[in-house]
RNA sequence: GGGUCUGUAGCUUAGUCAGGUAGAGCACCGGGCUUUUAACCCGGGGGUCGCGGGUUCGAACCCCGUCAGACCCGCCA
């Protein structure tokens, strides 16, 4: 069974209509690990759906959260925002200062994020976490923290290890400057905190508005209460024993609400570059990634991985792999009665994650794919730069019946753009050699030279076609008496400097005639 | 130091929660395809399931130990 159907089938076992909920705090770009916790949350929703159970997806957005430092990203300027609500910070330009044009630091990188959540179908509920303490509906939760302050205060103790300072409270009121930092609580009147900041300025906090916020540990543990949160997959930063989720449990019980079981996912790296971090800079966006990588194949790629499995996410050679294994798997889905247990179990999960995978839900997954391999594609895309022609050429081959379908047409405009960029493997990269090299030109048989000679002056005039190209080389092996391999070898060495390659009549025919003759004419 | 996860064929991995003689893809090798030599089809070799113990009629799977890697324990998905 796919672990998404399994979570779903714990989670009714426990509760009745599900809430799933993601949490990210928006401060700074957006990244590919990002998207797993999206995405682990979003095919459990999908999964409860598909099993006929009631369920809502929420994204909460850490918008109260504070500015906890000037990342490199930002500049200076940003010194004086420390300990202010993201949402209450300008945007940064891009070279890095506040902007005045009145966009928020936590919208202005949540905007473009959720736009690559569409495009992989993912619709959440967006919960500003300010809107909710300005609506009041922390306020409960607050007052309960409050009073219940020493409580709260052992269970992080006992249970993370770490110590508290004596003054710890389980609210940071915003001060006088804006600024959570160095705020001091001096007392506790329902509905307000009162304290003084560290410009010894005095004031007071309603807590039923967004005057100031629960620490994390708590903030956490009461929003699900709040929200009927069912479940939330963490981190495992989060998960790590001690962590959050482990604090979050005794709290949410203690504000007098049952918490969601506990659910830790892996991390995504970047493949030889360790985990992804948006202030180290070590990140490939979802827009960045949604530009080389079809959105089902970047959902399949969350979908197939065991959620306690880290990622390598790897826009180079395994991205073929894996876009071929999906290719594979929807055109020629695993199926048979009778299986062995451990067959069926295999089975299911393939055809769960395929399920998982489709941008819009319950489509079928036939409709996703384009019917060729990512490898012949990139093939085509490098040696025709027209698309018409990659049509011609695929209907030619009987990879597709007539015009190509709209994920064919999204795949090559994508493949294109892979191959411009840095990310393209260079194994599948085709180099046009300007002249043979001396050690390829020593592998050449005497026949062998003979038949790209007379082909050379046969190209001087024929007709520039795929075709006559084709025939002029069946015509001239024959003639000469070599075998067709042997002219494509000397073919290949020629002009790709490999002694294999894709369909060499396409490689020739795009290049000029020109171009064909100079290389002839330096090499023989 | 405390903790979590991972370790199965050259590579990516399924199977571990409910123990019943190791399954797949890629790569590789061989064959076929008389316009596809990065396409397509067929076939093949390849694994002491990290290591050592234990429980069991039987262990990749359960238990104990051990080694290696990744990560968490201020913030980070």
């Amino acid at each position: 069974m796919h672990w998404a159907d399994h979570t779903a089938m714990r989670l009714t076992e426990q509760y009745g209509p599900q809430v799933i909920a993601s949490g990210i705090t928006p401060s700074g770009e957006f990244h590919i690990g990002h998207l797993r916790e999206i995405l682990t949350a979003e095919m459990i929703h999908r999964a409860c759906l598909d099993a006929k159970i009631d369920s809502e997806y929420i994204f909460i957005v850490d918008s109260m959260d504070p500015l906890r430092r000037v990342y490199s990203f930002l500049s200076d300027e940003y010194e004086k925002y420390i300990g202010y609500p993201l949402v209450n910070i300008p945007a940064p330009n891009p070279d890095g200062s506040p902007s005045n044009e009145g966009k928020n630091y936590a919208n202005h990188f949540l905007g473009p994020f959720l736009e690559s959540l569409k495009e992989i179908g993912v619709y959440p509920r967006v919960v500003m976490n300010h809107k909710t303490y300005e609506d009041g509906e922390f306020a409960e939760k607050i007052d309960l923290a409050i009073n219940n302050k020493e409580k709260i205060h052992e269970i992080i103790e006992n249970i993370s290890g770490r110590e508290l300072p004596e003054d710890w409270f389980p609210y940071n009121p915003i001060g006088s400057d804006g600024s959570m930092d160095g705020v001091r609580v001096t007392g506790y009147e329902r509905p307000y905190v009162f304290w003084t900041d560290k410009h010894g300025i005095d004031g007071r906090s309603d807590i039923r508005k967004a005057d100031g916020k629960m620490p994390w540990r708590v903030d956490w543990a009461a929003r699900w209460g709040i929200h009927g949160i069912t479940c939330e997959p963490a981190g495992k930063d989060h998960g790590a024993s001690g962590g959050s989720f482990d604090t979050g449990i005794p709290i949410c019980k203690l504000l007098g609400s049952e918490p969601p079981g506990k659910m830790v996912y892996e991390w995504i790296q970047l493949k030889g570059s360790g985990p992804m971090s948006s202030s180290s800079g070590n990140t490939i966006g979802p827009i960045e990634a949604l530009d080389l990588v079809p959105p089902e194949i970047l959902r399949y790629i969350i979908a197939r991985t065991k959620v306690k499995k880290h990622i390598d996410f790897d826009t180079g050679p395994s991205l073929f792999e894996t876009a071929d294994e999906y290719e594979r798997l929807v055109s020629n889905p695993p199926s048979g009665e009778g299986l062995s247990k451990k067959k069926k179990v295999a089975k299911d999960t393939i055809l769960g994650s395929l399920r998982l995978s489709q941008v819009n839900r319950g489509e079928d997954p036939s409709k996703s794919i384009a019917g060729v391999s990512f490898r012949h594609l990139a093939m085509l895309a490098q040696i025709k730069s027209r698309d018409q022609d990659i049509w011609d050429s695929l209907n030619n081959s009987k990879h597709i019946d007539g015009e190509p379908n709209e994920s064919l047409v999204g795949r090559l405009s994508r493949m294109r753009n892979w191959i411009e960029g840095v990310h393209f493997p260079d194994d599948a990269r085709i180099r046009i050699q300007g002249q043979i090299s001396e050690e390829n030109k020593q592998k050449l048989t005497e026949q062998q030279k003979l038949f790209l000679s007379e082909l050379s002056s046969e190209f001087e005039s024929c007709e520039w076609t795929e075709n006559r190209v084709n025939e002029l080389i069946r015509e001239i092996t024959m003639k000469i008496g070599i075998g067709r391999r042997e002219g494509y070898v000397a073919l290949y060495l020629l002009i790709l400097g490999t002694d294999y390659g894709p369909r060499i009549a396409s490689i020739i025919t795009e290049l000029s005639r020109k171009q064909i003759m100079q290389i002839f004419s330096k090499s023989l």
